[in-house]
This record gives C-alpha cells, structure tokens and sequence, in this order.
DNA sequence: GTGAATATCCAAAGCGCTTTGAGAGGAAAT
DNA sequence: ATTTCCTCTCAAAGCGCTTTGGATATTCAC
C-alpha cells in the first residue's frame, strides 16, 4: 500500500530528484512545483522510508538516553514525566530512542560505546552534578547533546535546558519573609545534585538580603519521595524552634510534609506555610490538595517536549534554537501560605 | 575507521555473500571459513550497519513500546523497572525503541499508527486489563507482541509472560493461616489490572479451602504508592476487629503499611503479620526493613530483560523460546510474619 | 569413468533514499 | 545572432547490507 519515492515521482511526472528536493526544503526547486508535490504526499500518504533515508544520509534519526540505574533515581517519578514529553515530540517527528539503563560508574563507557555505535546522531543528559563530567566527555566525542539542567563550575559554554531554580526559590523566600516568617526550612533533593544547590543558594540569598542567616539545620537532602517529605518535616517539627514556613522542591516532598503537618495538628496556611516546587505531574496536582499549595511551577513535561525540539532540530538542520534556555518558574500563590503565626 | 562488509570481504579474500552468509549463520558456508571470518570480525571490530541491514531485509531492529500516560500509571516506579529490564537486553543486540506516549483512550490509535509506520518489528504490552481490547486489536494487525501479564476473559492463545500471581497470593495466604491467622487483609493494586484480580483470587481461594470467606472490606485496591498503603493500613487498624494480618500487592505499599503498623504501636510479626510482593526495585529491599519482610519474590527487571529477549528472538528468527511463560515467585520467609496473637 | 548430487563460493541485483554533475530551456547581456 | 547566466530538472552513482540464481569443485554411486 504505502508509496516510495519513485512511484511518487511517477505519479508526478518528475525524476526523484527533484520530489526529494522538493521535499526537503532545498530552494532550487519551483515554487509551483513544490505545491504539486506536497499536495502528491497528502494524497498518497507518502512517508519517506527512514532505512533509506538513514544509509543516505548517514544520520540515524534516533537520538541515545542513559537511564539512570542508580537508587533513588531511576525510581524517580520525575523521570518518567521527562520521559513523555521527550517521546512525545520525538513519536511526531519519527525519531527513535536508544535506551541505555547504566549504573553512574559506567557512564562513561555507555556513552563512549553510545557515540561510536553510529546508532544516535545526538545524546541527551540530566541529573546534573558539580563540574559534572560528562559534559567535558560529551565535548571530546564531538557528539551532539542537550542537557537538562545545568552543571555548577566547568566549562559553561554547552546546550541546556534549565529553570531559573535560584530565582524560584528566591521569590518563594522572598514571599515568606514579607509575610513575617524568618525561621523558613527547606525539604531539598539530593545534595550532590546542581539544581539543589541552586535551589538553596535562593534561600540563602533571600534571607541574607533580608538581613537573616541561614541555619543550616534547617535543610534537609533526600531522594523526592514522600515518605522522604514526611520523614524530614517531623524532624523539623520536633525542633524547640520548628519553622513557621518550609520549602519542599517536589509536590512529591510537600505530600509527605503535609501528612506530617496535619498529624501534627497543625494548619496549613495558618500555623505552617509551605510552597512547593511543582513540575506539573500530572497525578499530583497542588491545587487538589487539602489546602491547595503555593507553588513555583515549571512543566517537566514541556522541558522534556523542549529539548526534543532542540534536538531534533539540530540533527535535520531546520530551525534554529537558542543554545541555552533559562525557563523562570511561576510563583503561584495558593491558601498554603499565610502571615507567620503570632503577628 | 570503521570496516564494512565489503571491505571485510576483500581483507578474507571472499565475497560479500560468502562473509554475510557466514555471519549470519547460513548452512552453505564451510565451518573452517566461517571461523576464519568470526575472527577477522574480531580483529577489525566489523559491526554491520543497522541502516543497511534495514532497508536490506525491511526489517527494523526495533521493539515499540506505548507508554501509558494515565495517572497512577506514569507514575509507577514499578514501570522504570521493568524498562530498565527491557533496555538492558535490547541494547546488547543493538536493538531501538520506540516511545509512544499515549492516554489509554488513544491507546488504538497510536498502535495502529505504530503498526502501519513500519518502524517497528514488535510491541510490547502491559498493565492488563480483564477482556484487555489491545490484545485482539494486535492479533488483527497481525504485529507480533509479547504481554506483560495476562488478560482475563478473551482469547488465550497469544504470547505472555507472567508471574502467578494467583499461586503467590494463595500460597503467602496459607503460610498465614497455617500460623493461625484468620482475619486477614489485602492492600492491592487498582482493582482494574488482571494481576490484582488474580491476587485477590489467590487469597480467596486459600481461605475458601481453609472453610473461611473472604471479608470484602478487607481488601483495598489502589495505585501502588506508599502513600495509599499507609491510609489502607490505618483504615484497616481502626477497624473494630483489625486484621492480625496483612498481605501487600508491593514492597511500595508494604512501605505505607509499615508506617501506619509501627504508629499504632505495634510490633510487626508479633501482633501483626506482613507479607508483601516483592518485585526486586533496587532501592526498596525487604530485608533492610526495620523488621525483614517475608516476601513472595520475582524479579521485574528479569521479566523486562526476558520479554527483550523473546521479542528480540523472534524478530530476528534465531533462538525459539516458550509462547507463553508463568513464572512462580517464591516465598521467602523473614522476620514479619509469627503466629497469630492469643495463639 | 561418467552422471548426478553436494558442498562452497561468487557476481550482481536490489532495498529506497540523497546527492553529484550535467543538461535543457529561457531570459538577459553583448 | 551569439554568448552568458540563471532556473529548473534529470540520470545515475552511491550508502552497506541481504539474497537470488548460478558457477565451480568435490564426492558419491553405478
């Protein structure tokens, strides 16, 4: 049933030269001419054979991915959110995936093994770390890549995709501190991950124009699960000083937090206020909770669908994509944040 | 750098048939110059061309894969395993994926789209519903697949592999009643998916035998997150006539229960007995609960890694593996299960 | 020793696309 | 009228593999 190229060309009367050229794009092809084609492909439902197009052109169309194996990672629900909006956009541009599932210590050889099979024309990378350095690896092997995130020292001249996770975590501090509160936790993700540094550098820096230190009691690292969440806000509340306000950089953390408040007696919005980091899963959304929770927001999934974009972009050469993005989180405010008790 | 098949066959002093056919395991090639190739690969590090070998033979070396975007699924640590599993083994045999994403109202769309693109040589199928629809529609694509699990009702004559859920369940639940258990509970998965329907037949059939019924207020079904198993728990503890013990459809959900068991003040395989599936997540071991959980064990990652190989043999016609396979889990007996209290 | 059957190997024809190098036709310049 | 230069189109040569349809030795039975 499904049409090739010299039947198509055929039915037009012209060579496959010139339908393929006018196919992608090149200008020494008729305007009018060009018309008569597309109009042929909608007709036929012509789709070009991407064996085909793969042994021509020597580009693979697929673009590789390192699963992360490690704990707490690969468990990550975040994960699988990226993951959708990556697909998402790939399935419309027909582009398939290379898995590759490796433990942290292997990546390295993953990617080496990833660039020199020929089976991706580009790479992509989260999870950030200090200096990380894959993206050095990356530069030397000359592969295309995207990073989600960005690293923390290194070379700063490669493509990533970020939010602004200073300035989020800097406006929702903000927020709080001009609502009276000045004891303010933090339920981080891991340490060693950039975007955590980033997102307690904002309330450091916050607090620190505001005139407060910070008490470094007051953060908690973990994997964004929310029995994590839970686990760090009753240790927060069992403090002779527990805070009147806390950060979680997950809705996934703020669920387990908002158990631990609530079996604490406490009210949300009232005697505790807490802001959320909220990358749009869907199953868990902010405002269905029992006091809706202000959030910073930024769709994981849309970044995902973004670096596909970007990607892809680069490998057929059409559009041209700015080498690095900073997305700017929205503060959203909900009823999960209210003046500081006792004012 | 890399060497091709021609230049491969110049090096041996052969044709290109000759080397192609010793490769590929035809019969019409002499043992000792099948050898004396295998070895020239060895030495140049020959890998064949995957394009080529696509348009050569229409075949696509890759496996399609829909990723379901529904709530309470996307969101299963449980699916990161069983990918994890799935990649492992396609990336040994150079095999790609293809991730569709897609809401199960969409779900035939996307399948058709995917059989007719031509861009893959299998799918891969799981979460199964009762008459699960997707199954007759491959049948009718005539696109080999392989399921996850089985469907119940509706034809059942197509590939699967699946764990028996039925006989875990049964047997966790007669080790209980043999420790003199009679109130006992289970915290299912959704009470849609074939598996959590099987569990629950597995646990009403060993009562049934033991001359007990099954109390239907004691079992909950809901998305797999610890979250809901500590609710189910505290549900279940409240109760006037509380379980004395408990079965859990994951180590996830055993997780929650855990929490909602140590909050009342109990002591788990004393005044209450816990058994939980154990799918093998890495980062959730039973025996690092505080009390070591007696677990019906089977390996998702080993399911991905056997159903890629399965998929994978019967694409490229080597190997010849069993249409359908039930795995049994075992029962491995720690610290949370005792006899029943007042016994 | 001859014909047929086997065992090995090969040349060449695709698979469906992109791309190079040129040709044909018409407009503009001389 | 001839030359030059575009504009538009095409034939044909790959890309690296598999596979068909022989060809050439070798072996066996008689």
């Amino acid at each position: 049933m499904a049409v090739n190229l010299k039947q198509l060309a055929e039915i037009l009367g012209l060579s496959q030269t010139t339908v393929s050229r006018a196919l992608n794009g090149y200008p020494e092809v008729n305007a009018e001419t060009r018309q008569r084609v597309l109009q042929a492909v909608r007709e036929t439902g012509y789709r070009p054979n991407r064996a085909a197009q793969r042994l021509a052109t020597g580009k693979a169309y697929s673009i590789g991915l390192v699963m992360p194996i490690a704990p707490g990672i690969d468990s990550d629900i975040h994960f699988g959110e990226f993951l959708a909006g990556l697909a998402e956009e790939a399935v419309k541009h027909d582009f398939h995936f290379v898995l590759n599932p490796s433990a942290p210590e292997d990546e390295e050889a993953t990617f080496r093994r990833l660039a020199a099979s020929g089976n991706v024309d580009a790479v992509f990378l989260a999870y950030m770390r200090a200096n990380d350095p894959r993206i050095p690896m990356l530069k030397a092997l000359s592969i295309p890549f995207v990073v989600h995130g960005r690293s923390i020292g290194g070379p700063r001249d490669y493509p990533f995709l970020d939010i602004d996770n200073r300035r989020a975590f800097y406006d929702a501090t903000k927020l709080l501190l001009q609502l009276g509160h000045h004891r303010i936790a933090l339920i981080n993700g891991p340490e060693y991950l950039a975007f955590s540094m980033r997102r307690k550098k904002g309330v450091v820096q916050a607090l620190d124009e505001w005139g407060l230190g910070f008490d470094d009691e007051l953060v908690h690292h973990s994997v964004m699960a929310d029995e994590y969440g839970y686990r760090s806000m009753q240790r927060f509340l069992h403090r002779p000083d527990p805070p009147t306000a806390v950060l979680c950089s997950s809705t996934v953390l703020a669920l387990g937090a908002v158990r631990a408040i609530n079996q604490a007696g406490l009210l949300i919005g009232h005697d505790i206020s807490i802001i959320a980091h909220d990358d749009v899963l869907p199953m868990l959304k902010p405002e269905n909770f029992s006091v809706p929770l202000t959030t910073t927001r930024s769709s994981l999934r849309a970044a995902g669908a973004r670096i596909a974009t970007r990607l892809i972009g680069g490998i057929v050469g059409r559009g041209d994509y700015p080498e690095q993005e900073l997305w700017r989180a929205e503060l959203i405010v909900r009823a999960s944040t209210g003046p500081a008790p006792g004012r």
